[in-house]
DNA sequence: CCATCTTACTTGAACTCTCAATAAAATGAA
DNA sequence: TTCATTTTATTGAGAGTTCAAGTAAGATGG
C-alpha cells in the first residue's frame, strides 16, 4: 500500500534534487577549473582550518564531513600527495591518525575561498530573499533531524 | 573585495550541503541495496516510462535529466547490458539514438518504485509539514531559475 | 595474561562520473 | 557541389566513491 507523493510533494521534490544537482555540479566545476580540486576536497580542508591548530583525528573529521573514513581515507592520500595535507601519528593512541593542514594547504584553501564563495552566492544566495534563505535552513535542519524547531 | 557569507547564509549553506549530501546517499543506498541500481539509473528508467511510447532521443533524456550526453551514454550503456532499455536508431535522423524503456525495464522499476518511494518519505517529506514543502518548491525553483514567485 | 571484541584506519576492486577526443551525419554558405 | 560548422552521440582515460575485506592496536573479561 505504497502512499504515492502528491502533486505538490512531486513538484517539491523533483525541484530539490534538480537543485541539489545543478548546485553541486557548478560548485565542483568553479573549483576543478579555478582550483584543482573537487568541492568535496575544499570542504575537508575547510575544516580542518577551522580546527584547532589546524588539525583532526581522521574518524572526527569523517564524522564533521558526514563521509564515510574509506572516502576521506583516499581524500586525505591525495590531499598528502598534494602537499596540502599531512598524517601525524597519534602518541596515546597509535590506531589514530591526524590530519592536518599543512602551510601550503592553507595557502591553497586561502586563495580558493573568493573565487568559491562568489559561485556559491551566484549560483545560490543571490536567488533567493532574506526570508527564503531562513526558511530553507529551518527545513534543512528538520531533514536532518535538528529537533529544533 | 569578497562578500563573504554572514551567519544566516553560513548556517543555511552548510544545513543544505549536509541535507543534500544526505538525501542522496540514504536514496542511493536504498536503491542500490534494494534493486540494484544508483539512483541516477532509476531516474533515467523513470523518465523514460513517462515518455510517449516509453522512448526518447539520448539528447532529450539527458536534457531532462539534467545530464552531461557522456554520463547518460554510459548509464544507458549499462542499463542495455542488463536488457532494461534497448537502443533503436532513427529512421530520419541516422545521428539519433532513441533511448526505449523495455518490458524488463519496466518491471525492474514497478518494482523498485515502491520501496523508494517509501524512502523518500521517511528521509525527507516525513519531517516537514506542508507548509515547508510548499516553500521548498518556491526556494529551489528560485534557485534553478524558473521564473516564477 | 591471553583470547576475544571493538575501534581506527587503510586498501583494492568494481563502478560511476568528468573531461577531452573522436566519429559520423546534418546543415549551411560560397 | 564542396568544405567548414554544428549537432548527436560514443569512447577512453583519469579521478572519486563505495563496499567489503584487511590490519593493527586498544579495551574487556574470564
Amino acid at each position: 500500500m505504497t502512499r504515492w507523493l502528491d502533486d505538490d510533494e512531486q513538484r517539491t521534490w523533483r525541484a530539490f534534487m534538480a537543485t541539489s544537482q545543478l548546485v553541486n555540479e557548478e560548485l565542483d566545476r568553479q573549483l576543478q577549473r579555478d582550483s584543482g580540486m573537487p568541492h568535496t576536497y575544499y570542504v575537508v580542508l575547510m575544516k580542518l582550518s577551522e580546527a584547532p591548530d589546524r588539525m583532526l583525528r581522521m574518524s572526527e573529521l569523517a564524522m564533521e564531513l558526514n563521509s564515510s573514513q574509506s572516502r576521506l581515507s583516499h581524500a586525505v592520500a591525495r590531499l598528502e600527495e598534494r602537499g596540502w595535507v599531512q598524517r601525524r601519528p597519534c602518541a596515546t593512541d597509535r590506531r589514530v591518525s591526524w590530519a592536518f593542514l599543512t602551510d601550503e594547504g592553507f595557502a591553497v584553501l586561502a586563495a580558493a575561498a573568493p573565487g568559491h564563495t562568489e559561485a556559491v552566492r551566484q549560483s545560490f544566495f543571490d536567488r533567493l530573499t532574506p526570508e527564503q534563505v531562513r526558511q530553507l535552513a529551518e527545513i534543512c535542519e528538520a531533514v536532518l533531524g535538528k529537533a529544533d524547531s
